[in-house]
DNA sequence: CGGCAAGTTGAGCCAGGTCAACTCCGGTGG
DNA sequence: CCACCGGAGTTGACCTGGCTCAACTTGCCG
């Protein structure tokens, strides 16, 4: 019994991808881990306590979408980073430093890990650790990515940003180039440090000049990839690769 | 000989300075690791080239000040991320995907650090594994927190914040409440999204509002520590607290 | 099918960007 | 020792992208 995945954990994506961390884990490992790890189905908006982050510091990313938040003290609100099934969050030292909360952006599965197994797992099992690097590094360098968007770029270069963002680390199966968007316009807008006005007009915008296409309100089809790529990376002038429109019109009354 | 610390490390901080990564090591590893890392003494505006980065991805921050730096296409600039002394940045599986150059922004001393004993020691090493994972773990909370600075809060907030970053990650010693900014006018306005002539017309603000005093155009006096901070994290109205000035004027010609 | 949250659209405005001129400062050479 | 130089920082005047506020539409869930 001991040597078979706990109940809970069959269906995980943390065990059953073989990214994932679960995954490496030797069977008594897992049932040590399994043991006393707790596991937590979160609807859109709940948070993890302050207290619980507290007593357990380390969140394991199942299904659904995860958030940092931060409030100022005149109620802006801003996201500073989305985590997705596979991420592992380690407050550990740092759950008392008030940090923002941590709150579901849809409906999410997560599992909180006991820190002293994971220390213990971590420490002997190479393959483990080497994910856990892994994942780290990867959350650190998507956070300066990040704040490098946030810092220099306009709205609609931002929103270009995310598209790519949602199609590289957001989709599970990146298939095509019909990306999903995960969570709802006003948390993207607190994300990107725009607001939610902001980026409906800048969607528009790109949808009326046929660059993307929106089959529903979370999914898009970005139909001219080199063009979208070309305003993500801030190019001088967008509006110079559709020779239609604007120029047209100016060059008729000219 | 083999178990003195090689000539190179004796004066290093990495070495002398109990939290940083090489003073954790054993005299057969850092000898070892010694061996085959390579020092460089940097001068502002000097680059790690792509070649380099990818030959040793592993770079540790002696002194001074790197950044990781974008260029958007039409030449704006971004600075995603300071590290500073004990720093260790990773690059590990992301030299090739294009994230940027990193770039010195004062004379600085960094040491290469050979991937290969590098991942030797973390795995043997539970003392410097634990400084490695604080390390990261610090690096990415710092990026996450700073996101979250650039989306939300006005230029104002974003130099306030600024300040009471350098007072706790960036100064060895802070004593007291002067702190001391290790990077210029222009490279604070590119890490915090802003122009240089922002920055100093906020620094001015503060200044003459008494919250701040500069001593030289490095080294401020934050002389009123709650309002300062009250600033930073968005209360409704800073200039209600400086019941002088604007508000009076108004009310005399009310 | 009704009710409410989420998303969109429009009109007006302002924080901060832009551009150009000026000052300050440390280093260099005469 | 001073004159000069160039890069960094500052100041002022003007302009605009995106925020604000309010009204409207859409979509989701019971």
């Amino acid at each position: 019994m001991s040597s078979m995945p706990a109940e809970k954990c069959k269906q995980c994506s943390l065990f059953f991808n073989r990214d994932f961390f679960c995954s490496h884990l030797s069977p008594d490992e897992l049932t040590n881990l399994s043991g006393i790890s707790r596991t937590m189905a979160m609807h859109r908006g709940e948070a993890v306590s302050a207290e619980a982050l507290k007593a357990w510091p380390i969140i394991a990313v199942a299904s659904g979408v995860l958030s940092i938040q931060h409030l100022l003290e005149d109620g802006r609100r801003s996201i500073a980073a989305f985590f997705m099934a596979g991420d592992i969050i380690d407050f550990r030292s740092f759950a008392d430093h008030a940090r923002g909360q941590v709150i579901a952006l849809s409906k999410a599965n997560i599992c909180r890990l006991s820190p002293q197994v994971f220390k213990q797992i971590v420490k002997n099992n190479p393959d483990a650790q080497e994910i856990m690097w892994e994942n780290l590094r990867n959350q650190s360098f998507r956070a300066m990515d990040h704040s490098s968007d946030l810092a220099k770029k306009r709205a609609l270069e931002k929103l270009a940003s995310f598209l790519f963002e949602c199609r590289c680390h957001y989709t599970i199966a990146p298939q095509g180039s019909t990306v999903s968007i995960p969570v709802r316009r006003i948390d993207l807008a607190d994300y990107l440090g725009m607001q939610p006005e902001t980026v409906s007009r800048c969607f528009r915008d790109l949808e009326e000049q046929g660059i993307i296409e929106f089959k529903t309100l979370s999914s898009v089809t970005i139909k001219d990839v080199p063009l979208l790529r070309q305003i993500a990376n801030g190019a001088k002038d967008a509006s110079a690769y559709q020779p239609a429109d604007k120029t047209m019109k100016i060059l008729r009354f000219a």
